[in-house]
DNA sequence: TTTGAAATTAAACGCTTGTTTGATACACTT
DNA sequence: AAGTGTATCAAACAAGCGTTTAATTTCAAA
C-alpha cells in the first residue's frame, strides 16, 4: 500500500482527482488540499504537473497488473472457456472498479485518450492483453479466416465490453432500473457477450436458445477462478 | 448554410472549437478569434460560455437531423438488409465526419459523457435511435428471447461501431497503416459487424465463410439453416 | 551541541481564464 | 439634423491556474 509520507500521499491523491477529472480539469491546488500537504510539493516532488501525472499513469499500471492478474489456462482448457474467462476479466476491470481506487479508472482515460507523455506506455499495456484475445478467437474461427478479419472479431469482442463502461450513462438512461439490476449483473453481461460471439462464430448456436452458463460453466471446472477483486 | 452576421458566426466557431476540444478546453478567445469577432461578442449574444455551449449542442442536433437522416425502408425490405443500413449508418455519423462539420463530433462527445445543461436533450436524441434498433433486432431474434436479451444484443451492435470511434486511436497504434487502409474503410467495418451479428442471431452462416456484401448488397438471400461446428 | 542538507511552509509571481465596462460607430426614425 | 437604440470595440477586471521563491522547521550526522 502506500506509505504515508508526502510524496505517496501527493501521488494517491493526484491518481484520484486525474481519474475523475482528467489532467486539464484536474488542479495542482485540489491534490495537494486531498494530500494535506503543501501546494508547492508538486513541484518539489515531481517538477511539473505533467510529470506528476506520468508518474501517476505508471503507477496504476504497476497496481493494475499486481492485482487483476490475466487468467491462466491449463493446455487442454477449451477455446470457449477461455473466452468466457477474457471476456469477464475485462468486464470486471472495467466495471467493477468503478467506485474503488483510482487506477482502473485513470487507466481508461489513458485508453480514450492516449496523453502524447504515456503513449507508448499505453502501447504496451494493451497489446499483450490483444494478442492473447487474439490467439482465443483464432481457436475458435474458421481455419480460413484471414488475420485482418481475425482482428476485427477481437475488435467486435472489446467493443461489446468497452460499451457497458463508456456508454454506461446512456445505458443507465435507456434501460430501467429494475431489468438493469436483474440482467446487467457483470457475471450475465460476460455469459451474454460470449454467447453472442461463440454464436457469431459458429461454435454455439444463435443467441435465445438456452443459457451459456448453463453449458459452460458445468461442463467444465467451475469459473471462480475469474479475476475477482476483493 | 450560416449566414454571416455575428451572432451566427459565433455560433459556428464556438461549434467547431467545442467539438475538438470540449467545454473546459475551448476558450471564448480562440472561439472569437476564429469567428473574426470581438471577445465581448459572446457575452453579449449568449450571457455566458455555458449558455452557448448549449445553444451550440442544440444547433448541431438541429443540423445533423436535417442532414443525415434515418434510412427508410420499404416494406418488403428484408431485415438483413435494414440491419446492415442501420450499422452503416452509425458508423458513418461516428467516422465519416471526423474531420467534416463539427457537428457529429459535438453529439458525440454529448452522448460520452452528457452535460448536466444537455442531459435530456441527449436522451431524446439517443432513444429513436436505440428503439429502430430493436425493433430490426426483433425482426432477426428468436421470437422467444426475451426483451431483455434483445436490448443486450442491440448494445452489442452499438458497442461493436462505437469501440472504432472511441478506442480509435488504439486501434491505429495495434493495426499497421497498410492493413488499416485496406480492410478498415467504413463499408468494410459495416460488412464486417454486420454479418457478425446476423451469425449471432442465426441469421447468417459463421463468419470467415464467404463476403457479407455479395449477398446482402446484389439480392437478398434467405436464410440458410445453421452449420454445426461442434 | 552544532551544523547543514532535506523537507515544509506561506506568500507571491506571471499568466490565462471568463466576464464586464465605457466609449465609439452605425442605422434608422422623427 | 438631431436623437435613439443596437452593435462593435479596446481595455480592464477579478479569479483561478501552475509555478517559484525565500524563509522556516526538521532531524540525523558530526
Amino acid at each position: 500500500m502506500s506509505t504515508d509520507d508526502t510524496r505517496s500521499r501527493v501521488l494517491d491523491a493526484a491518481g484520484a482527482e486525474f481519474a475523475d477529472k482528467g489532467f486539464e480539469r484536474a488542479t495542482v491546488r485540489d491534490i495537494c488540499r486531498r494530500a494535506g500537504v503543501n501546494l508547492a510539493s508538486v513541484n518539489y516532488y515531481f517538477g511539473d504537473k505533467e510529470q506528476l501525472y506520468v508518474e501517476t499513469v505508471k503507477e496504476a499500471q504497476r497496481m493494475r497488473s499486481a492485482q487483476v492478474p490475466a487468467p491462466q489456462w491449463d493446455a487442454d482448457t477449451p477455446p470457449e472457456q477461455m473466452l468466457r474467462d477474457f471476456v469477464g476479466m475485462l468486464l470486471n476491470r472495467m466495471l467493477r472498479v468503478k467506485t474503488a481506487p483510482w487506477h482502473s479508472r485513470l487507466m481508461m482515460r489513458e485508453v480514450l485518450s492516449p496523453t502524447k507523455a504515456c503513449r507508448e506506455m499505453s502501447e504496451e499495456f494493451i497489446r499483450p492483453q490483444f494478442e492473447m484475445l487474439l490467439g482465443i478467437i483464432s481457436r475458435l474461427a474458421s481455419p480460413s479466416a484471414p488475420l485482418h478479419l481475425r482482428q476485427q472479431i477481437a475488435f467486435s469482442v472489446v467493443g461489446q465490453c468497452l460499451h457497458y463502461r463508456l456508454a454506461g450513462e446512456i445505458v443507465e438512461i435507456l434501460i430501467d432500473d429494475d431489468t438493469r439490476r436483474r440482467h446487467y449483473q457483470i457475471e450475465s453481461l460476460a455469459d451474454q457477450i460470449t454467447q453472442f460471439t461463440l454464436a457469431a462464430l459458429g461454435a454455439a448456436p444463435p443467441l435465445g436458445t438456452d443459457k451459456l452458463g448453463d453449458r459452460l460453466r458445468s461442463k467444465h471446472t467451475p469459473v471462480e477462478s475469474l479475476p475477482g477483486k476483493q
